[in-house]
Parts: structure tokens; sequence; C-alpha cells
DNA sequence: TCATTACATCGACGATCATCAACGCATCAA
DNA sequence: TTGATGCGTTGATGATCGTCGATGTAATGA
């Protein structure tokens, strides 16, 4: 005999009262969003015509320094919001689409 | 002759790039929702079946002091998320469903 | 009037964060 | 091999955050 384990496939904030787990894990996404430079990044990376920009082209137009733009990157990649491709001396870094569709649907009516 | 100024209706991160200023309003959106305990209570509001929460009944299910569940609420209704309606000795909060979708719609594709 | 209840605010504490300059590592070109 | 470039990491600093306990304030009821 089988055990089913009913995977909860995508916590919401709307539906029901959400436990300290689901929670935690939400906000930890919720907070990659919380910061304007790292919602700059996003709109950059969801804007580029190649789908991708490394490091170096954040630096000019976000006005910070690019120990702090690769501070920004670790924690948005970390929220699996972005992924980056190391090619060479550059490292290109891309959305993840579903990622932030996933966190849009824990919002969701 | 009329002047018409385009209001810009909801800045959204992945339409184009964002400036400082519409980065700085929707982060300010999003860090209210980068917390485990005010993602739970917004979740608490949505399932309510009156829409409204006192302000002591979230102590016991969240397990926060009563001053730190006010501190959440205020930083929830700064952030037009919830309101609080004062009647008698009891502040009754309730979510903000509209202001909750305009930061849905930020990240909608 | 006085005591009680519900909530907001304040002060303090430790923890985390955003930022930069400096350093280290990997890659590439000469 | 050497020098230069791109990027991740580290250490330090000032700011912000989450939390609690204590205090203040408003409303209620005796």
């Amino acid at each position: 005999m089988e055990v089913f384990e009913v995977a909860e496939c995508c916590p919401s904030v709307l539906a029901a009262p959400l436990d300290a787990d689901e929670a935690g894990e939400l906000a930890h996404g919720f907070n990659a969003l919380g910061d304007p430079v790292r919602l700059r990044v996003l709109s950059m990376l969801a804007a580029a015509p190649s789908g991708e920009i490394c490091v170096c082209d954040f630096i000019g137009p976000l006005g910070k320094s690019q120990g702090t733009i690769s501070h920004h990157l670790k924690i948005l990649a970390e929220a699996g919001l972005v992924h980056g491709d190391r090619r060479g001396k550059w490292v290109w870094y891309s959305l993840d689409r579903d990622r932030l569709a996933s966190l849009r649907a824990a919002i969701d009516a």
C-alpha cells in the first residue's frame, strides 16, 4: 500500500491563514522584492532584448558599486528570481519569470 | 486648449525599466509583505468571515506581544494594505484588497 | 471619580541590512 | 608569463528592523 503525500502546491495569502513556515517562505520571496535597487534590476532584465544583462551593465544605470550590485544579485538569486550564467569573464543574469509568477499567485484572488 | 497630463497609472516591474522613484514606491509596498508576521496578519484578515479582526485577536495565534502586533499593523496601514476602524475600545482591522491587487499588478506579465 | 480594558507609542536591545573599499580568484589577451 | 578585466567575497560602518517591556491614552463600566 502506498502513501500519498499531499504536496502543497503554492501557499496563498488569500486562501487560508498561513502557518509560520509558509509565511516565512513567502516572506523571503517578497523581501527580495522590497528594495528599490533589486526591483530596478528585475525591471532592467525584463526589458532587456536578449533577456540577459551582465553585472557590469547594471553599475552605471543603478549608480551603485560593483560589490553592491553583486550583493543584490545574490539575494535575488537566493530567492530564485534570477539566474547567473558565466560565459568567459562575464556573468549574464536572466529573470526567472516563473518564480515571479509564483509570488504573484500568492497574493492572487 | 486643455493640457492633458498622462498619469502613470501603475508602475510595473515587467513593463519598462523603473526609475528610482517608481522603484522606491513599489519597494515600500513589497517590503510590507516581506515579513512572516505581517503575511499571516493579511491571511487571517482575508480568511475572516466578517472581514475584520481586532488587535487582541491577533496576539494569541501569532504568538507576539501586543506592542509588536500593533507595530506590524502600523506598517501594513502605512503601506495601504490594511485599515483600522475604532469602535468603542476595539480597533477593527480589514484588508485592502485593491491595494494588494495593485502590488500584484506590478509584477504581472 | 476610579479602576479596567484595548490599543498606540516609546526606549532599549540585539540582529540584520545596504553600502563601499579592498582583496582574491578566474578569465582572457598580449 | 604577465597584465588587465569582470566578478564574488570580506570587513567595516552606519542605518534600519523585529521584538519586548513599560508607559501613555482613550473608552468603558462601576
